[in-house]
DNA sequence: ACATTATTTCGATTATACTAGAATTATTCA
DNA sequence: TGAATAATTCTAGTATAATCGAAATAATGT
C-alpha cells in the first residue's frame, strides 16, 4: 500500500462520524444493512450520511449493492486490514525492542 | 481506546506529511531524530514540519526530549499500537471470513 | 400512472486545515 | 557577551471539509 493511499484512507476514518458508521458495519458484518439502517440507528440526517458514505466509498472501504429499495452497505474487510497493516508493518519490526536503547540506526545525511 | 480519540489519532495519521514524519520516525526506532534530521530528510520547511509535529505530539504519537541544541524526536511505539488496534479489534471477529467477503456480488459503480 | 419509500444532489453556511516565509526565541559554546 | 545553530511563533493566503434542509431522483408495488 502506497503511503499517500494509506494517509488517504486514514484520513476517512479520522472523522468521528465515519468511524462510527465504519464501526457500525463491522459489526453488522459482511451481509451489511441498508443506508437507512445506517441513519435511524446513528441519528445521521441522510444527506450528512451520503457525503460520508460517499467518503467511504472512494477510499475502497465501502461496498454497496442494492436490493429492491435498499441499498445496502457493507465494509471491505481487506481494505480495512491493508490500513491497519500499513501502521503495523511500521512499527512491528521495532515493537519486539521496544526497551532496547542502546541501537541507535538513524542516518543523518 | 474512545473512538473519538481513535478518529482524532487517525485524522493526523491521515495527511501525508504527517505519515511520512511517522514513517521515518518509526523506522528511526526508539532512540529518536532531531527534527533537524527530518526537515533535511524529507525537504520539510521548518515552521511546517513545526506544526505538524505539534499535532503528532497533541494526539501522543510523538515524544521529544531536548539534548543540547537538539530536541530528539521518536514514535510512541504503544500509542501507534493502540490506533492499529482499534481498528483490527473491530474487524477481527470476522477476519476469518474474508472469503466470504471477498465473494460477495459488489458491483463498482 | 400514481403513491410510497429510499437515497442522492444541490446549495449555502460555517469551520478547520495546510502551507511556508519572516521574525523571534532558545540553547550552547567560545 | 556575541556568534552559531536549532526550533518555534506569527501571520496570512489558500484550500478543503462538515453540516444539513429542501428539492430532486430512483426503485418498487398497486
Amino acid at each position: 500500500m502506497k503511503l499517500e493511499d494509506a494517509a488517504e484512507t486514514l484520513a476517512q476514518l479520522g472523522n468521528p462520524t465515519r468511524l462510527e458508521v465504519v464501526r457500525y458495519l463491522v459489526k453488522a458484518g459482511p451481509s451489511g444493512v441498508p443506508v437507512g439502517s445506517i441513519q435511524k440507528q446513528l441519528k445521521i440526517p441522510a444527506s450528512t450520511l451520503t457525503h460520508h458514505l460517499k467518503h467511504l466509498k472512494g477510499v475502497g472501504l465501502l461496498m454497496q449493492k442494492r436490493e429492491k429499495t435498499n441499498l445496502w452497505c457493507s465494509i471491505n474487510f481487506d481494505r480495512l486490514h491493508e490500513v491497519s497493516d500499513f501502521l503495523l508493518e511500521e512499527c512491528c519490526s521495532f515493537s519486539l525492542r521496544k526497551s532496547d536503547n542502546a541501537k541507535t540506526e538513524h542516518d543523518a545525511a
